[in-house]
DNA sequence: CTGTTAGCGCTTTCAG
DNA sequence: CTGAAAGCGCTAACAG
């Protein structure tokens, strides 16, 4: 069954076509299962294949084939151990799948020079398309290779140099959704405690943390964390305060449990309202279970997927942007009222 | 500057010989940055690169190259969206950057079937080597490939069938600790929850607890969940039974948080002690925290991904076992004491 | 130091 | 329905 060539060399389809005694192009058509094919000779080659452990190469077809595809896509995310960013790999990977398509993925690190390289590295293997999270200013570069066929869509945070197809979350309507929510419940003093504005998705959610203000004619207070353990000395900093809020909104993932580990530290947990943006493991195992705006990375990850290989498959309009919505999950946290 | 060329046409190194007026070889070279090449000419060729946007084509000389390699793997893991596993992926990918090498990186699902798939995807597309969370218990098709230079390498379990490089975490003696800590603290009655014995690892931690228990000479009570789900029920039936257990062994990430939800729901986390089997997000800030066994996911990436390179650079000897330590987080819940 | 040539493993006309 | 032959983009001898 499991004879190992003689050589180390590996078994090729003229190799096939020899022992089953026909030629190359009869073994690329049973391989590649394109008839029109005599039955027996199909079974011959198989028979060789089986016996040869041949295994289809099939980037050398990917020179010579008509259309040139590779059946594969580079995803470059910020962090491929992050689970947001994880999640949407595993949304695109759904529908990859269903073509047999397999994806190169590889972390920027929120670097443009490491992005520039993953990106040159996966076309080099002649990707079919990709999908980023951009990180880099500019992408201009990219532009030629789309001209040539190359599927682009970026996710999470649009492109800003070029126009390319985008999907993103609601990230501003989601900010102001939970602001809205506190103010709904009575809070006047809402503290904002997020990363600094250097990244679209910070930006936005500061804006909706905003827009949800100004109507009320409420003024801002914003604590902003280079790094997210910062969020922890900055919550602790803002319930020692004179005038402390009496509601939290914290805009990101991991300033969410940084606030909760200080919250829960000084034993303020169920006086201070609380909304996150991004739903955490365990939110609903803690007390309060944590209200939050809830993101859809897989969904994001599906829809992406699907409008590059709608390009893929000819779509040549112009370049499309899909947003997702940002519901509200409401747990207990965000629904504590202020005293008094 | 980004002239599209006219045709849809990507430029090939023909192009670029052409333009700038040299051989096709004297273009490879300075593209492979292979001396001896005259200054001079290497700048027409760079020009002439600049100018048509040439992209190399890396697969292509992979059919030609004296190794033959594609400066790619594959890594097949239970699913890309579980942070323990995307942990090992990230190891993984940050020794393949050293090496300039892309990762494609795919979902079994904990399916043979899909595995297979997947398998056969990436080695179509001539992957010079495999890391597998290995689901299926055959993987004897591999060997062929690999005494045909494929690097293979399993983590996390071992494989069945054949004989191959392996990572594994110290899950045995990881466990037998946990439980030991529970008897040093005075426990006489401690729970396993976990997963049916089905996979490698939920058979190693419940031999762990069984070693702890047996020259206690106490006797074990072991609750089973198919799906972590079922763990939620599972604790609240040993809190409401008879005998109810004073301390908690649970052997899994989504089982601890299932359990820490159970017990936090009832109100009895101060009272039954509690350590689980990998670290999870949040274990610190919720009270008390939560003592737990850590793996380090992205050490057992990075240690395939070593065995694996060393395989490609030549390395010849009988196949290895990597064990990596499994240290006791000490937090608070496993430090609780039984009543009395 | 540079160019010519053969050919990697495959798909695709094009004849038979 | 099957085979012969050309050639995808590239690298590696080998001459010059």
């Amino acid at each position: 069954m499991n004879l190992v060539p003689p050589n180390g060399r590996r078994p090729t389809m003229k190799d096939v076509a020899a022992m089953a005694g026909v030629s190359l192009s009869t073994v690329s058509r049973v391989v590649n299962g394109s008839p029109p094919v005599a039955p027996e000779l199909a079974v011959k080659v198989e028979r060789a294949v089986e016996m040869l452990g041949y295994r289809h190469n099939h980037t050398a077809g990917t020179l010579r084939r008509a259309n040139g595809l590779s059946g594969s896509l580079g995803l470059i995310i910020e962090d491929v151990s992050n689970p947001f960013f994880s999640a949407v790999h595993r949304g695109i990977e759904e529908v990859a799948r269903t073509r047999s398509v397999v994806t190169f993925a590889g972390s920027s690190d929120e670097d443009a020079e490491r992005e520039h390289a993953l990106i040159e590295a996966v076309l080099a293997r002649r990707v079919d398309g990709l999908i980023v999270v951009p990180t880099a200013a500019d992408h201009t570069y990219l532009l030629r290779d789309v001209a040539n066929g190359l599927g682009l869509v970026f996710v999470d945070r649009p492109a800003q140099s070029i126009d390319a197809d985008s999907v993103l979350s609601d990230n501003r309507g989601g900010a102001q959704r939970a602001v809205e929510h506190l103010l709904a419940h009575g809070h006047r003093r809402i503290a904002f405690v997020g990363p600094p504005p250097t990244l679209y998705t910070a930006r936005e959610r500061l804006a909706g943390y905003r827009a949800a203000l100004a109507p009320a004619g409420l003024s801002e207070l914003v604590r902003h964390a280079v790094e997210p353990a910062d969020a922890y000395g900055a919550v602790l900093g803002l319930l020692d305060s004179d005038h402390a809020p009496t509601a939290l909104f914290t805009s990101q993932n991991l300033i969410t449990i940084e606030a909760l580990r200080a919250l829960h530290g000084r034993g303020r947990q169920h006086e201070i309202a609380h909304v996150g943006f991004d739903d955490i493991v365990l939110a609903s195992a803690i007390d309060p279970a944590v209200t939050v705006i809830a993101q859809d990375p897989v969904g994001l990850g599906r829809a992406a997927a699907e409008l590059l290989f709608s390009r893929l498959d000819g779509f040549v309009g112009p370049s499309r942007r899909v947003e997702l919505p940002t519901p509200l999950v409401v747990r207990g946290s965000g629904e504590l009222r202020p005293p008094g």
